[in-house]
DNA sequence: GTGAAAGCGCTAACAC
DNA sequence: GTGTTAGCGCTTTCAC
């Protein structure tokens, strides 16, 4: 009875969690009174919060930060985006990035892209959608489309791992093209002439492995001899790949690959082979990972900071939310090769 | 003038984005029918989608997702914990999983508990705040805190790569316990006798090894060496370990490693110290990981398809959100020992 | 230092 | 098939 009476229908969802108003009730004060004791507790008396804590202990409630969110404009949420997580490349950038948001009370939602750039499209709505605080992109954004949205998100945005001269927003990387050049020319000091090259089919891969072979050029060696494989790249790639590469041409004396597991490749097939490195060849990686420097011989490879990438990228998004203008908002961390017996 | 006039105040805040108000608006109808056009199109007319689509093209709206959870109580989020991203373990499962709730229309948020555990409790809080509709935990929750405070969540959880008799919720798995005997009767029956064992000082690691070790006297054979290292494993200790296993005991014909990449470290000192692989030392790793199958020789390992779990745990979170009842909600995806020449 | 009122942008529950 | 209404749980604005 009484269908149309308005009180009737209050008859409504709830999630059936404890909300602020629980804790308020309980505590004996209003529910703002609540919200302030948990976000700023010292504009609050004592006598209060301790009141409103207790309240909390007893009920075990745990803040909405939808409700929170929609209500403030501040999700506490920053969205990365990495091509694959499977690549190891950008875990130690992942990693430090959650680590140091963390510590500032944001949560990272992960996106992947995939190598391809297919679904970007999906991610990107599905992305903004939730409103994050700040978006990390591995990678600068190429597609113009995906640009726009961006922008028009109004969302702080890093682009990183790259450097481009019109970013999208903040942007902390390094230059590809000079990790190329610096490893021809590095090569060519150690006394190598034939080179040749391994990289896997990402984008800056093969920006990388295009310096490499312009600055090869510059410095009047012959062409270098090339091989594109699959990302993400393999260990067993890199020793098809040298395999190939040897076949087509035995005087190689240097390899620049595009990842360290692919370098790994080529040491392996180099000794099943009985090609001696250094000695016949000289083997150069790329990322530095862990396992690098303990390899029989020793890995050769460009340093990237990936953990310095994640933590800048962090503190740029936090300033930005603090309302702090970030400057310089471009930051190139350069890299390092570092010299080992692979070379 | 008028200060106290309540109309007067309508000074708010709003973020300035594009709303589902201003889609219905611009394409004449109610929000709730924009609302319907977006989410059940074929509950709404062909006239009303076309004006409602094309109101959405021309202001680039994006819906709310923070909104939009909170009123429906669906965040369509879901939350995954693993110790540390850095580690290769977990890659792929998360991977899978990052795609699999993609095509449902769900988005990963990632958190890192940290092998030591540390933090735990922070991101709990974090991540039951977001109130996702689903919480995928590698590994399975061993503090009897984050079990009660992931039940009073009432929020759906799923523990993977391990085996429980009394899980949260749902459970995909595999013993870690079975997985140590498997390996003692497999290196067993290859003709070995003089065990040792290598681990990284994870709980599920330590387990494995335990197994190992009692399965080992169980066939009658002396005590297994062992040797812990910190988590997570690298190549660098798993060769420093097998120096110093080699240095106690010479006569070691078998070396179990908790990862393929302590195997690697393995292999690699062997090679340098002269000790042939498998002739004088079977090596067996943990992972199955990309690069073992193509190691020179070729690594014997115990392979866990990741990328099932992390599948088979998105269907779980997503059948329930559908409010299909899972059963069974333990399974056990088993593990097999890959044969190759380590061995 | 505390509170009342009014929404953030969306959808569930009804009605027609 | 479409609209009206009333919130989801929180925080902002304004007032005391």
């Amino acid at each position: 009875m009484a269908t149309t009476d308005p009180a009737a229908r209050r008859t409504r969802r709830r999630s059936g969690a404890v909300t602020l108003h629980d804790v308020a009730k309980l505590a004996g004060v209003a529910p703002i009174t609540a919200s302030r004791a948990v976000n700023t507790p010292d504009r609050v008396s004592e006598a209060v919060l301790a009141k409103v804590r207790a309240a909390i202990a007893r009920t075990g409630y745990v803040p909405n930060r939808l409700a929170g969110g929609l209500a403030s404009t501040r999700s506490r949420l920053v969205a990365a985006v990495v091509p694959t997580i499977s690549g190891p490349v950008f875990l130690e950038t992942v990693h430090s990035l959650t680590e140091a948001l963390a510590e500032h009370g944001y949560q990272l939602m992960l996106g992947q892209a995939g190598y391809d750039g297919t679904r970007e499209d999906a991610l990107l709505e599905a992305i903004i959608g939730r409103r994050p605080d700040g978006i990390v992109l591995t990678g600068i954004m190429r597609s113009a489309d995906g640009k726009r949205r961006l922008l028009a998100s109004g969302i702080p945005v890093v682009e990183t791992w790259d450097l481009t001269a019109n970013p999208i927003d903040m942007l902390v990387g390094f230059s590809h093209a000079e990790v190329g050049r610096a490893v021809a020319r590095f090569l060519h000091s150690k006394g190598r002439r034939r080179f040749a090259a391994l990289a896997g089919s990402d984008e800056r891969a093969r920006r990388r492995l295009a310096a490499f072979e312009a600055a090869a050029r510059t410095l009047g060696l012959s062409p270098v001899s090339t091989a594109i494989v699959p990302a993400p790249t393999t260990l067993k790639s890199g020793r098809a790949a040298l395999a190939d590469l040897l076949a087509a041409d035995p005087s190689l004396d240097a390899v620049f690959c595009s990842s360290d597991l692919l370098a790994l490749g080529v040491l392996t097939e180099a000794r099943v082979c009985g090609v001696k490195v250094p000695e016949q060849l000289a083997v150069v990686g790329f990322g530095d990972q862990e396992f690098a420097a303990d390899l029989d011989p020793a890995l050769t490879t460009v340093h990237i900071d990936g953990g310095s990438i994640g933590r800048q990228a962090a503190q740029f998004i936090c300033e930005r939310a603090e309302g702090r203008t970030v400057e310089p908002r471009i930051v190139d961390i350069g890299f390092s090769i570092v010299e080992r017996a692979s070379t």
